[in-house]
RNA sequence: GGCCUCAUAGUUCAACGGAUAGAACGGAAGUUUCCUAAACUUUAGAUACAGGUUCGAUUCCUGUUGAGGCUACCA
């Protein structure tokens, strides 16, 4: 890579020239402006204080160097600080004709170190999946591809909570009010059903809270002292007694939400290497727990709780065991990640967990150091921002979410309308059509979420749904299967993509612009795992397709009668759907042979 | 109260401390003998406020204002 060369070339060239050791983050590349003459731009400025010149002169002493000692370097010019280096058109023809038939063009060498384990999804069995838990997918799971793509072992991992007081709460609706409805004599979908439950105790609840406050309890006494909650509460304990009636319920219930979550999973194209089940974690961590008392790093009070203070790192004092001797979330997550640790000795234990929790994961670091843990710095929690809607933040119980099959429902919908409405579908089967409404709208719902950065707050309008024009994934989609439609009719009419042929091309500058950004694609990779950050590939897709789209739009590639040109134009088109399908593989994103 | 995050065109999003702050949607005006108009071209429009550090600040620091989150013997 050109990067590498001139970065090594600068170092040299300070040293000869000011007889300094530069350090790598002194020598800054970037791209050069569309707006002047030149390929990547050295920033001279930190070179100023040793050379004692003005940045102008010394850019031209650097420009004068590379020019005489680096053989890509064609030519240079100066602006203020900024040292623009033009780089030959044979390298940029000779990268082309090097990768451009390549499969896997800027991905890392495949590595045999410790994996990096990647939690993610992690839902509750009492309700179906909604737009936040979208994000959470989708951000876990092109995470997982990016960094497999880096080169690292990646092991994506769910642990789904399947146990507690809200399963309990959808359990006793459904035996008070459910008439042993079923998904079958329903029609309903599992996950829906369980959920519907979960309403239905909810309104009753809020009802016989209503009427205790009404004979005079305070808000907080009643909701603690309504009967269903207490019932509740006494189904949960019957489940930790393993009582056999319980247990057949709550496993006939969550049988019909794993079935609806294998659904809604299977259509958002979301899979995962191995699944946990809180039931069977959510006694870990107790022993730790008691290791650490005798250790002194916890205190046990007198009602028999255990507690650990923080105050010395800036924090609260924080739970770790009930008095009852029950667990905490925090216990079970000690138990699970030492259970990972154990399990796969992970170089990184990745959590894709929304920002609330940013208070949980630090203490969970700070809690197994305590305990002599030194691999808690390995814990990285990918902290997400809120979805919300127009009307504010999305919750369950007002009715308020916005539910992740409906959501995918209606991106169908609405691809199928508008493809109807273009035409664009005369040619297709009835198969070729539904699938490519199901790749439009899944692009259009992913594309949109993951373009955004994660530790961002996002707004998501359901009105205005997700748009099928601009700086979307159907816009890329759409580029792509252009590309391929134009590699199609030269097949056709016998072109041959020769790149003996198109060396001798002269290049357009527009033409080494899509070059030089497909030339980008494993540095941005770098970054985008470097950040966690599948926004950044999202923003490159976008950039690269209306690169091609700007330059081909009215350019007839196909009547070019000089054939090295032709030749030029048919591989760069060749590789750039290449790298736009890379990309949006990464993102999880699937791309249509034509639309 | 304490702690954390965020604040950029009318709207939704960009910008390793670098050049004249980019896109898209929406607004206004245009472009179909061609590979495919889900496209392309032109145009108006923004860094919450006040200081500081720096050759250079949307970016780093301090304060103010505004939004969200956390601060449960819930998970």
């Amino acid at each position: 890579m050109i990067e590498q060369l001139l970065t090594d070339k600068v170092k040299e060239a300070v040293n000869s020239l000011y007889h300094l050791d530069a350090d790598p983050s002194q020598i800054q590349l970037q791209n050069t402006r569309k707006e002047f003459e030149g390929d990547i731009t050295l920033v001279v400025f930190p070179f100023t204080k040793v050379s004692r010149k003005s940045p102008e002169a010394t850019a031209t002493e650097i420009g004068e160097y590379l020019k005489l000692n680096l053989s890509e370097a064609e030519d240079f010019n100066v602006i203020k600080g900024f040292l623009n280096i033009t780089i030959k058109k044979e390298y940029w023809l000779n990268f082309l004709t090097e990768n451009y038939n390549s499969d896997n063009f800027g991905y890392g060498e495949k590595s045999n170190e410790k994996p990096v384990v990647v939690e993610f999804s992690s839902p509750n069995t009492n309700k179906p999946l909604h737009l936040g838990h979208i994000r959470n997918n989708l951000l876990g799971f092109s995470l997982s591809r990016i960094l497999a793509a880096s080169g690292k072992n990646v092991v994506k991992v769910n642990l789904v909570n399947d146990r507690g007081i809200h399963i309990c709460k959808s359990m006793l609706a459904w035996r008070k009010w459910g008439n042993g409805e079923t998904p079958e004599s329903s029609g309903m979908k599992g996950d829906h059903l369980v959920g519907k439950y979960y309403v239905v105790f909810d309104k009753y609840y809020k009802e016989e809270i209503g009427n205790l406050v009404v004979e005079g309890l305070t808000p907080e006494d009643a909701s603690k002292k309504a009967p269903l909650i207490i019932e509740a509460q006494q189904l949960l304990q019957k489940w930790e007694a393993h009582d056999e009636e319980t247990i057949n319920l709550w496993g006939k219930m969550n049988g019909w939400v794993y079935e609806g979550f294998a659904i809604t999973y299977k259509t958002l194209g979301i899979e995962f290497d191995k699944t946990y089940y809180e039931s069977q974690t959510y006694l870990l961590g107790k022993e730790l727990v008691e290791k650490g008392v005798k250790q002194g790093v916890y205190n046990r009070r007198d009602d028999g709780s255990v507690w650990i203070d923080l105050s010395a790192e800036g924090m609260d004092e924080k739970l770790l065991l009930r008095s009852d001797g029950t667990s905490v979330y925090m216990t079970q997550d000690m138990g699970t990640a030492t259970q990972r640790y154990e399990e796969y000795n992970p170089e990184q234990l990745i959590y894709v967990v929304g920002n609330e929790q940013e208070y949980h994961f630090n203490v969970l670091k700070v809690v197994l150091k305590h305990l002599g843990c030194e691999w808690a710095d390995s814990i990285y929690h990918l902290s997400y921002g809120m979805v919300e809607l127009p009307e504010g933040k999305m919750k369950s119980r007002e009715g308020t979410v916005v539910d992740a099959d409906d959501l995918m429902q209606e991106m169908f919908d609405t691809s199928e309308a508008m493809a109807r409405e273009l035409g664009k579908i005369e040619s297709f089967d009835d198969l070729e059509a539904r699938n490519l409404y199901r790749t439009i709208g899944l692009g259009a719902l992913k594309y949109f979420i993951l373009k955004v950065d994660p530790k961002k707050n996002m707004l998501f309008n359901p009105d205005e749904s997700v748009d099928f024009n601009g700086n979307t994934g159907p816009f890329i989609q759409y580029s792509y299967a252009r590309i391929k439609s134009v590699l199609r009719k030269a097949d056709e009419s016998g072109l041959e993509v020769t790149m003996s042929k198109a060396q001798d091309a002269d290049m357009f500058p527009q033409e080494k612009e899509l070059l030089k950004k497909i030339h980008d694609f494993p540095v941005v990779l770098a970054q985008a795992s470097d950040m966690h950050s599948p926004a950044v590939i999202a923003n490159y897709a976008f950039e690269l397709a209306s690169e091609y789209n700007r330059f081909y739009h009215d350019l007839s590639i196909l009547k070019e009668d000089n054939i090295s040109s032709q030749s030029l134009r048919l591989s760069l088109s060749h590789f750039t759907a290449n790298i736009i399908s890379n990309a949006l593989w990464l993102l999880g994103i699937e791309v249509p042979e034509r639309m």
